[in-house]
RNA sequence: GCCCUGGUAGUAUAGUCCGGUCUAGUAUUAGCGGCUGUCGCCCGCUGGACCCGGGUUCAAAUCCCGGCCAGGGCGCCA
């Protein structure tokens, strides 16, 4: 079949401009046929863009012959052009219909498509996900990266305000970063080089001339982790503030937090109402709990979880119906958290890292990180790591390393949390787990 | 890596426990035809499936074994 051309058309509004109080004016429209509604001598299309959908109506009798033939070849997923006059009516839910003057068809589509885009026989993740191209044109998807556009901007604009600037670390690295989680390696000029699994090491140094800086990037594990919040591939959110402890940066987290919550309350209600879930806008301070306190919280719940140890999942999720929405856990033992997690100075067995939870997940980790090169050294030998192969971020500590803190955020896991999904995949444009590696 | 559950047209499901009635049902999608106000349009017709391999049996979608895959959980992991 012959395309027909972009030629000089543009796009004069998307679907959704286009209102009752325009009637009569012209317009030029861009998308994809969603629907088709045959009812003989007329004809509704319904044309789908990024911001939603408007009607096209065809009366037979009344187009001219050329948008009648056209319109007959037209099938679920064809992009394409339509010129036309806006016609305000009663009869669609939106108060407008267009009427075409000429239509366009500018890309076809297979008839019998992988998974049904109208969601009236919804597929299941995995079918979607192999069909992720198309998925993703569903409204409810288009919701969902809209919220997390839009939460994503608050985050910037937040941190910005705040004095934050943006930076990007490596992901080609020459040793493991953090110890810990398995690392992905691949050849590298004949050299074995991995991906980075956090810009941890990097942040922490910036902060000696950069003070305060983020990063919004991709990091990657490869854990054997196959659970419905975990991904081989995910995006972190990170920051790291010079002269600051841990106390200081949970405040710049709560507040962040809070304004998140209410941004995407504010500004994304169409794509909530579509995802048919709700926000509930925290208050600050959030709840803080000490780490004996969890281990309290969980014995009357008849858990035992002997002190030391990290919290199993279970527990947490415990944990998470006692405390529904988002708290605090501080005064870790030392020992769960990572080497650069900063010990009390009034108790070394437990340290001055924090997790914010949400529910029973775990949403944010950070610190205060430890700002000595002695007490850093003693601390990866405790760990069982190598200060050999941390040479270069220890010489860092010879030139000025001032007291900081930071956290990470998993920007999926909070999308979840922001659009009410539960499945970490769902908020993945392209997922990747130890299973799935296209598309 | 371990445990549980599952794998039936393009999609979503019924049937599996207790083998035969399954020539595998339903919805939707797709193809064809009809219909001038639909909005999960409607009506008629036509297509289209038992994950792969092996075994038991007169007979397997159904039972058994192995594999692969998926969902959930655990462990690992921020």
């Amino acid at each position: 079949m012959k395309l027909d051309l972009i030629g000089d058309w543009f796009r004069t509004h998307y679907s959704v401009d286009v209102t009752p109080s325009m009637d009569g004016e012209e317009v030029t429209l861009f998308g994809w046929v969603r629907e088709i509604r045959d009812l003989g001598g007329i004809r509704f299309l319904i044309l789908q863009d990024r911001e939603g959908t408007i009607q096209v109506t065809i009366l037979r009798k009344e187009v001219g012959s050329e948008v009648s033939s056209k319109s007959d070849i037209l099938q679920k997923r064809y992009s394409i052009g339509v010129k036309g006059t806006v016609k305000k009516t009663e009869m669609t839910p939106r108060g407008v219909e267009v009427v075409p003057k000429e239509i366009k068809v500018l890309a076809t589509a297979t008839p019998q498509l992988p998974i049904d885009i109208a969601g009236k026989t919804p597929a299941k993740l995995d079918v979607r996900l192999d069909a992720r191209a198309l998925d993703l044109s569903q409204e409810k998807n288009i919701a969902i990266f809209k919220i997390q556009h839009t939460a994503l901007n608050a985050i910037r604009v937040f941190l910005f305000e705040k004095g934050f600037i943006e930076v990007h670390t490596p992901r080609i690295i020459a040793s493991a970063t953090e110890g810990g989680a398995a690392l992905f390696s691949f050849d590298y000029f004949k050299r074995k080089a991995f991906l980075a699994q956090s810009p941890q090491l990097y942040k922490e140094q910036l902060v000696m001339s950069l003070e305060k800086v983020f990063e919004v990037g991709p990091f990657f594990r490869a854990e054997e982790s196959h659970t419905r919040i975990h991904s081989s591939e995910f995006v972190s959110i990170d920051i790291e503030q010079a002269f600051a402890d841990a106390e200081e940066v949970m405040k710049l987290l709560e507040w962040l937090t809070q304004y998140v919550c209410e941004t995407v309350v504010g500004r994304c209600q169409k794509e909530l109402s579509t995802l048919k879930h709700k926000i509930k806008v925290p208050e600050v301070p959030f709840r803080r709990l000490t780490y004996d306190e969890v281990l309290h919280n969980l014995k009357r719940e008849n858990i035992e979880v002997p002190w030391g140890e990290d919290i199993p999942t279970t527990a947490l999720r415990t944990l998470g119906k006692i405390h529904p929405y988002f708290f605090f856990i501080t005064d870790w033992p030392t020992h769960c958290k990572a080497f650069y997690i900063k010990p009390r100075d009034d108790n070394p067995t437990i340290c001055e890292g924090f997790d914010l939870m949400w529910s029973w997940i775990e949403l944010v980790s950070g610190g205060t990180r430890i700002a000595t090169k002695e007490l850093l050294i003693k601390r990866l030998g405790e760990k069982g790591l190598n200060p050999e192969s941390f040479r270069h971020h220890l010489q860092a500590f010879d030139y000025g390393m001032p007291p900081h803190a930071g956290w990470a955020i998993g920007l999926g896991r909070l999308t979840m949390m922001l659009t009410g999904k539960r499945n970490i995949r769902e908020v993945t444009l392209y997922p990747r787990d130890k299973f799935r590696l296209t598309p």
